[in-house]
DNA sequence: TTCAGAAATACAATCGATTGTATTTAATTT
DNA sequence: AAATTAAATACAATCGATTGTATTTCTGAA
C-alpha cells in the first residue's frame, strides 16, 4: 500500500487554507499566527509529511550538496576528513558528493566538472600529486563556487585553506631525530608540487641549519612516495657513502615500506636508523617497531574546512572572503625513533 | 562576471522555437528532427547549457540519489567497498549519500530516517553489530524504496543481499589451519546477530567436524572484536588449559592485536600459536609475521550491489524481486599460519 | 459605531524541465 | 488539386515549495 508522500497542498486542503501559509508555517515566519502554526504542524506530522527537497531547493535555486574531491578515501587521515565534513554537513542539512581523484589531474578535471553539473554549492578540494595547473577551476569560480582548500592546499593567491603548520612539523620531527643523536638524516620528500611536502622539506632543513648540521642535497630523496618508493628510497639510502642513522619521511606509507626493506637487509630500527613518518596512519602505531610520526587530526581539519566552505556559501556571513586556518599537529614519539 | 545560468527557455528563445521542442531534442526524443536536434545542440553548447537536475528530478520525481549506510569507512572493507559503489553510481548518473552508524543502532535507525527524507532512489546497507531488529527499515518498506544488503547481510525474508560465502570462507581457513597441523584451535567469533559471523563460524565447526576434531565450546570466542577484543581473547587463550596451537578470528582488527599481544607474552606465531584472519585489512600484510586471512574484494562488492540496486530502481527490470549474489572469497596465505 | 492601521492570510507567479494533447506543416495518395 | 495521413512542432499543465503583492480580518482609538 504506497500511498503518495503529503505536499503543502494536502496540509492546506485538509485545513481549508492557502499553502502559501502553510509553507510559511512550515518555515516558522512570523506572518503566521502561532495558533495556526500548531494546527499546520499538527496536520503535518498526521499526514507524515515531509519536504521535498528537490521542490525548495529548485525554488531557492540551491543544492545543499558539497563536493568533495580527496586522493583517495582509503587512506586513513582522508576517511577520517571525509566523517569530519560529513558530519558537519549533514548537521547544517548539506548533503556531501565523494570523489576520488586518485592522484590523477585528468580525473581531477572530470570531477570538477561533473560537481559543476551538479550545481554543488561549493568544493572542498585536497589536490592530487599530479595537479600542477587550476585551470579546472575555473569554471567554479566564475559561477562563484566558493572552494576550500584541506590538507593538500595550492600556492595560488585568494584562496581558502585549512591546513596544518607542515613547516613546524616536519621541524619537529627532525629536531626530535636529532636529539637523539643523529646526524646523518635523510628526507624521503614527497612532488615538489606539492606546497606541503616544500613545507615540510622546508622545515627538514631549518632544523637541521639551528643545530649546525650540513644540509646535503644527496640526502633528499623525492619521489610520490608510494609503497615501492619507500623500498627504493631504503636501497639508496644503503647505497649512500655516509653513514645514515636517521629518516625523516614526508608520509608514513613510505616510511614503512622502508622501514620493512631496511629490517630485511639487517638494520636495526631504531639503532642503527630512527624514523619518523607523518600522518599517523593506523598501520603506524601496530607495525613493528611503532612508528614515530606526526598526528593531523583529519576528523578535525575536514570539520574546520567544511564550517569554513559553509561560512563562504553564506554570503550574508561577515567572514573575509579568503582565509587560511592552520591547525596544530603534533609529533607522537613511538619505538622507532627512540634511541 | 556572474552570468545566470542557461535554461531550455533561452534556447527556445534564442531560435524561436518552444523549450518543450528543446527538451525533447536534449532527450533526443524522436520526435524532434535530427536538423532540429543539431540547431538546438549547437545553442546549448554555445550557452554553455547543463541541464538543471533539480527541475527534471523534480518533474519526474526521481532524485537520482542513493543511500550508503556502512558501519564506518575507515575500515578498509568499506572504503574499497564505496570506491566500487560510487563508480558504478556515477556511471549510472547517479549520487550518492554515505553515512557511517559507527556500529550504533540508534543511529543507524536515524540515518534511515535522514535518507528516507532525502527521497533517496535506492538503499545500499551493511548493517551494524548492533542491529537486531529491522523496523527501522519499515519506511523505506512502505515508501517501495529498494534496499540491497551488502556485507553484512541479515537474515529477514525477501530481501536482496551482495555476499561472500562466510560459510565456506570460515571453513577454508580452519582447515589451512588444520592442515597445518592445528588441533585446539580457538574461534574469535563476533556477536552474533550477524548472519556473516554466524556463517563464519558455522565453517569453523563444519571443518573440525570433517577433520574429526572435537568442538568445544570454550574454544569459541564470542565478541565485538574490535582491538580491545583481540586482546581480551589473546589472555583467555592463553588461560585455557589445553594447549592452543591455533585462532581463527572473524576478522583482522583482533586477529592483529591478539597477535601483538601473544608475542608480547614470548609466544611465537605461527610456531606456536598459528592465526588466520578475515577481511584482508591494509595492516594485515604489512604486520610481522603477516597475517593469513581471508580476501573478499570491497570494490568488487560494492559495484555488484549497487549494480543489483539500479535494477531494483528500475521497474522495468525484468530480474527477480529478490535475488541474493554469493561473490568468490579467498584464503590467503601468509606467514602467520606456515608452520 | 466607524475607521485607520496592523496583523493574518490568500492569490498568483516563479524556479526549470517534462510530457500528454493539440495544432501546424509536410508528405503521400488518389 | 484535394484529401488523407504522417511528421514536426507548439501549447499548456505539472512536479512541490517559495515569496512578493494583494486582500481580508482583526484590533484599538476616536
Amino acid at each position: 500500500m504506497e500511498h503518495k508522500k503529503a505536499t503543502i497542498h494536502d496540509i492546506a486542503k485538509a485545513l481549508n487554507i492557502d499553502s502559501s501559509t502553510v509553507s510559511r508555517a512550515l518555515n516558522n515566519s512570523p506572518r503566521v499566527t502561532q495558533k495556526t502554526k500548531d494546527k499546520i504542524l499538527m496536520k503535518a506530522n498526521e499526514l507524515g509529511y515531509q519536504r521535498n527537497h528537490l521542490a525548495s531547493n529548485l525554488r531557492k535555486s540551491k543544492t545543499f550538496t558539497i563536493g568533495v574531491i580527496v586522493p583517495r578515501i582509503s587512506r586513513h587521515f582522508f576517511s577520517s576528513a571525509i566523517s569530519g565534513i560529513e558530519e558537519t554537513a549533514y548537521n547544517a542539512g548539506y548533503n556531501v558528493i565523494i570523489c576520488q581523484s586518485l592522484e590523477d589531474l585528468e580525473r581531477e578535471q572530470t570531477i570538477a566538472e561533473t560537481l559543476l553539473a551538479n550545481r554543488v554549492d561549493g568544493v572542498l578540494l585536497s589536490i592530487s600529486m599530479e595537479t600542477n595547473n587550476y585551470d579546472h577551476l575555473e569554471g567554479l569560480k566564475q559561477r562563484n563556487i566558493p572552494v576550500v582548500f584541506f590538507d593538500r592546499h595550492c600556492n595560488i593567491p585568494n584562496n581558502s585553506n585549512v591546513i596544518i603548520d607542515d613547516f613546524q612539523a616536519g621541524f619537529d620531527a627532525t629536531e626530535h631525530l636529532i636529539s637523539h643523536g643523529c646526524r646523518n638524516i635523510v628526507h624521503f620528500a614527497g612532488t615538489p608540487n606539492l606546497e606541503i611536502y616544500k613545507n615540510r622539506f622546508q622545515g627538514y632543513k631549518a632544523a637541521l641549519s639551528r643545530h649546525d648540521i650540513k644540509f646535503r642535497e644527496a640526502f633528499v630523496l623525492s619521489s610520490r612516495l608510494m609503497h615501492e618508493d619507500g623500498i627504493k628510497n631504503a636501497k639508496k639510502v644503503l647505497a649512500l657513502p655516509n653513514n645514515i642513522d636517521g629518516i625523516f619521511s614526508a608520509n608514513d606509507v613510505a616510511a614503512i615500506s622502508a622501514m620493512q626493506y631496511l629490517k630485511t637487509q639487517g638494520i636495526s630500527i631504531p639503532e642503527d636508523i630512527a624514523i619518523v613518518g607523518f600522518s599517523n596512519e593506523t598501520i603506524s602505531s601496530v607495525i613493528e617497531p611503532p612508528l614515530s610520526t606526526i598526528n593531523q587530526s583529519g576528523f578535525e581539519i575536514g570539520k574546520t574546512a567544511t564550517n569554513l566552505l559553509l561560512s563562504k556559501i553564506d554570503r550574508t556571513s561577515t567572514r573575509p572572503v579568503y582565509e587560511t586556518i592552520i591547525l596544530k599537529a603534533n609529533l607522537i614519539e613511538r619505538k622507532s625513533s627512540l634511541r
